[in-house]
DNA sequence: CCTTAACCGAGACGGTACGTCCCGTCTTCTA
DNA sequence: TAGAAGACGGGACGTACCGTCTCGGTTAAGG
């Protein structure tokens, strides 16, 4: 509905706002004073700053790719674990992080919103992590992927420990040991002492 | 400060409310008139109602003691798996659900009540698996304990999928096998053709 | 400037939205949505609602003759008696009354359109009269005419009192003798007891 | 509702507002700016600009007793002529007019604020007219009170014609012409050529 | 038992933001 | 080339809560 140029002030605006501000006082007033916009042209577009917010990323993370690939080097441990490195990166990089909190918080009271966000954002990646997982000899593809990423957003989401340098590694062996197949435990244990 | 009556009119009123009402739409003034309570009565005590509903959760897990406990049958792997389901059973239940989103949601923009919401809740429930965990041959059993929760909230705080029958068991296993040592790695691969 | 069809809409809608909603609630938007005409096409003809109105209520006066005509059957009593029936009649007619109420508010507010009712409507109405009375033995045609019109108006705008049946009669009965010549006043004289 | 400091502020910021301002430009928004106290504290007591400016008016007309009092000479025209000068003086002052015009143009559309317009101001105004004329020998006092205030507001409310000097000495001879007795009319006889 | 201080209800208040309506201007697309 | 369609900046609407501030009444402890 509304017109590009307005789309980009509107993002613009959202997105200063939520780097510097407090992020529950986004408020749509600010936004549109923000951009200079009125009320009623954000209104006739979204209903809600949550909603901008969440259209502003998707239409950052499109147009910049931001999302974080996964990598296929051919060496699965490595390419899982600077998955995991990355994705820590992301989560705790200052200026993402306000955002991500912002969208995880809205998801737990608005469901189509947690719909789009999952759809959209979430499912694609448990894909193309399960995806890179299934090449390799790994029984469930998508409970590693879900083993993977879990405890990532369990420290994070709910803040119990920061990320200690070297956890990426050893939660990656975790991670594959927990999935192995018979054969690839066997190996395990013929290189373990 | 306020007097042990006014603190249990207001905790019923701001649980009767998170029931019942939108849990974003939850205001002082709401609190207030539900409890017959006047506002300065809240002020004096309370500076929000996130606060007010994270004292009523705790004072009810308190009395009710209705935290999780871990069980200790002697069986580890059946343990857990109890372990879980209760877990999930708490997450989904229709009246837990809202309020504990409600909080999880805060945690993201309130870090005083992060970290209350740490040392009161979170850290002692993973020291309690943990703590279950040493007692069998098991490596490193903090990371097993967030192996354990990490997906389990994974699914529920991002929405990603439902929890189906039968993944509780599937889960234990993969984790009891992601930080299972040599030995245990041994008598698991005996009992699997 | 509007091409017939187009005022022939606008005029209908704007009447008919008078009749139905608060005076006070027509809006160019609401004018222009009922009458299938876009907002533009109104602003290119008319700066307001209530020059809308007032245009709308002078094409109807000037196509139906909706003015009060001065009767003139050669009996004055009769012929002004009749006037102010008809006048009092005009003023009260439930379809008739909120269209005048609303341009008389205007009238307060807006010199301009005060000028043109004065000049288009009301002027011409208090000459026909002083006409009619110019051609009997009245001292003061003018003062006549108005001492005629102003209580009957002095009720309905100020709404100090209904018209009761009867009082059309005693009030004309009233202003003659008020503006009654020597001559007249011992005609007068000589026929009252 | 309100305290008699916070009238006092609203009174004061609509009245002055009224006095320099377009009169239907007057706003909530404006007269809470204006009176240094917030939107909701306006329409915690008033529930529009119409009825504070009223309610301002009535208390000021109360205050410096601001109503047109009929004299008492013992002279009848005399006194009636005074009355129909103050009265004019009153209408055509550069601080009362608009307010007048104001809550004249709101009696139209307002049928509540007519009624207490009506039974506060006006009805009270004739019957003191008419009383002053009860003690003289005429028939029909209360049509005489409104033969003589109609022309006045004829004049004003739709803005015909100024007055001009004389007219008030004229009319008010034209007034108890009306309404005189035989006796009156014989004595007026007696004392034209 | 009485006082005296803490606690409380009631609610007016200045303020921010809400979401809506309408203003008057402007641009775009269609007939 | 006129006109519908409608996006736009802007101002005001009336409402909901915010957090602060008196002002009287209760209540419960301590003298």
């Amino acid at each position: 509905m509304a017109r590009p140029r307005t789309r980009t002030l509107v993002y613009d605006a959202v997105l200063s706002l939520a780097r510097e501000d407090r992020l529950g006082s986004i408020s749509m007033e600010g936004v549109a004073a923000r951009a200079g916009v009125s009320k009623q042209t954000l209104y006739r577009t979204w209903p809600s700053t949550r909603v901008i917010l969440f259209d502003a990323l998707l239409a950052r993370s499109l147009s910049e790719d931001g999302m974080v690939a996964v990598p296929n080097s051919g060496y699965l441990e490595v390419d899982l674990e600077s998955l995991v490195v990355a994705t820590i990166a992301e989560l705790t990089d200052s200026t993402q992080e306000p955002l991500l909190r912002a969208v995880t918080a809205d998801i737990q009271t608005d469901e189509v919103l947690a719909a789009q966000f999952r759809d959209r954002l979430l499912t694609p990646q448990l894909k193309a992590i399960s995806n890179r997982l299934r090449r390799e000899s790994i029984d469930d593809p998508d409970a590693a992927a879900e083993l993977l990423l879990g405890p990532i957003f369990h420290r994070w989401l709910l803040r119990t420990r920061a990320f200690e340098p070297g956890w990426a590694s050893a939660h990656v062996q975790r991670v594959l040991q927990a999935t192995a197949s018979r054969a690839v435990l066997l190996d395990l244990l013929a290189r373990r002492p």
